[in-house]
DNA sequence: AATGAATGAGTTTTCATTCAT
DNA sequence: TATGAATGAAAACTCATTCAT
């Protein structure tokens, strides 16, 4: 479960005293952690050792274990907010623009199993921390947006049904990409399938037919 | 996050030592810790607690924490299972049985949230426990079979395309109804929606829309 | 560290309860189970399962571990004794007969490692429970009685001596016997040295040299 | 069993954090705790408690308790070991030098215990864990030494036989004066002897006797 | 006489958190 | 700002012993 770890290296480096790296370099860690073992089976030591921090460090900078999970599970949404930004729908021709945004979608949550982890430890909390989070709220809206012009442009052009909720369709999508990789080794064994990349890449290709067919206007 | 807790029940009325009912208390108790918690979070002293038990009786029937733990995940697929086949969809018309399987799916995953923690706290540790499970493989084989005739029958009455995978087809489907109940947290958050009976009834029937437009056959 | 267990075997062929039978498979499991871990490291499960026993049997039988040890170490002493009376030094010359008690003595405690543990146990636990048995006073007489007459004859003959204190002199050559088996293990590595059968014979006939020179009248 | 306790004093007058400080109040606790009680019966509360200490401090500066115990038997060797230095034979007339060489080992046993339970404790474990210490190999070779010399000098002045190994004469000795202060409990109860303070110098006395008898040249 | 089922009281070990410098 | 040293509280697991049949 790799991850970028800017902020970890570049403290290393430095021998200069640095407040914001090391924040970083924490946050960084506690993603990892917190992303692989869950917020009970995280360890606060080994937070600060990959950070390279001590401990009193850490508590200085954040409080307490929630705290830290808590700055984690935002880094998570602004990490992942950052990466989809790079998605421009736009310039892309209706059609075309669903399968990239179901390739992408796919892609992304294969590439970045972390946040995959963190949502669903989230969940299974309840979801009382991202509740308390301030700027929580409407979190994924640059999507949402994306997704609302396309959805209308489709509509004008004919290429699609009109009445498409974009948050609705955008729950499907993300649902038909979410399960397989969030749940892959359940599926594995339960249906004695490989979810190896082909399977996958073949998987991905199916949800776009299932989405297009949804989308596609009836006679 | 309730269950059944018929053996939890059965023991504390009676008297007599029966290994069998310690047993399944055990098993009941454990599956609601730890679908609560999650495995590092679960707490040994909570689940003795829960089924009337001292822990040295849970150890003796189990071994450790990982055993209990395997144990519990097993009890999880049984208890589903059993639920799962009172689904007859070979008494339904094709259209209709889909609507009822994705009804049913959805409304699987709502009363059931242990389950959905289960698994979700299982794939978060790398499934290493239902991969040494020894009877799991093809372990939602009725549902598959079942899913397997409804599509050929379809097909031979032209109400669904052919060629339709019934594993690929069943994951779209469980995608579709798992990710809006296992991610109800951060989805309310993150898109500021109710995510309450209501909508959740309407997704559902949103689900059986896309699902079906994906089955017809194109023209 | 093996053992007769005749008890054991007998009491697991017959379909009859026996108490005596009973009584001799969970000594023989004792005295096995107290050698191997100590007073504190014995489990008394294992001891139960060793003698093919219930626990309340045993705890009838009994009472408590610690009187469960003190049968075993009763036991030890009763088995220890009865090999001892096969030695017959009378019939042998003086020297002969030295050179006799003690190839026997160092073979017996290399034979009978448990009989060893039993006493170092015993010993670290302070001699407590030794100090309570009843008829343990004056538990080797016949050895010493024996040591007796030998060295009277010896040193009438003039093969000997005299003066020497049969009890004492008993003692150095247990003492030069006992310490090179009990401490295998740390002489092997303190000294760097094989400690196998070949030096441990070897050893004894040194001994047998230091002993006979100190019997040996001076001129 | 009394033991110096050096650091324990220290560490209790000292309001200074100093890990060294702590390390060695812990293996003072530790040698007392494991001599009295062996590997199994002793308590790492106890440990703690006798050493001033957290249980966490001690388990971070050791790890478990199977390391503790390899320290606290480190520690034995090397508290025995600086005292044995001590020692000068090289000033002494040979005949002397082999009394005073007996009588200082028979007062060693006598004057620390501890050593001898810790002995007798490994060698009922199975020396696993000497076996298993880094230096041990050799780890009485000062000893060893001083006693080769010794030999090679008496022989020179023909006051003793030559040809005597000095390993195996050390355990000649060792032997005499190990036993009856290691199975004190024992062989009192045993032979129905007093074992005390008088009894234990006319022992002494008796291995002198002993042993120079081996050591003389015959003619 | 005998035992499967059960537990109170520990025992080792861990972990989030704070102290002293 | 930073950290090595330290700990209270709790967690997993064990064990001698007893209950109910």
């Amino acid at each position: 479960m790799s991850k970028s770890q800017k902020n970890i290296e570049a403290r290393k480096r430095s021998r200069v005293r640095n407040a914001e790296l090391s924040r970083g370099a924490i946050l960084e860690a506690a993603l990892i952690e917190f992303s692989e073992k869950g917020f009970a089976g995280a360890r606060v030591d080994e937070i600060a050792k990959r950070a390279g921090v001590s401990k009193p460090l850490l508590y200085g900078h954040f409080g307490d274990k929630d705290a830290i999970y808590a700055a984690a599970l935002r880094e998570a949404y602004v990490q992942i907010r950052a990466a989809e930004r790079e998605l421009n729908l736009n310039a892309l021709q209706p059609e075309e623009a669903v399968r990239t945004l179901i390739r992408f979608t796919l892609q992304h949550f294969r590439d970045n199993p972390w946040f995959i982890a963190m949502l669903n430890n989230e969940n299974l909390r309840g979801g009382d921390t991202i509740r308390g989070m301030q700027d929580a709220e409407g979190i994924q809206n640059f999507l949402i947006n994306e997704l609302a012009d396309l959805l209308a442009r489709g509509a004008a052009e004919g290429a699609f049904r009109s009445g498409v909720d974009p948050i609705e369709f955008y729950i499907h999508v993300a649902s038909l990409c979410y399960m397989p990789v969030s749940n892959t080794h359940t599926l594995r064994v339960a249906f004695n399938i490989p979810m190896d990349d082909a399977w996958m890449d073949r998987h991905g290709e199916s949800i776009c037919d299932m989405v297009l067919s949804y989308l596609t206007p009836r006679p």
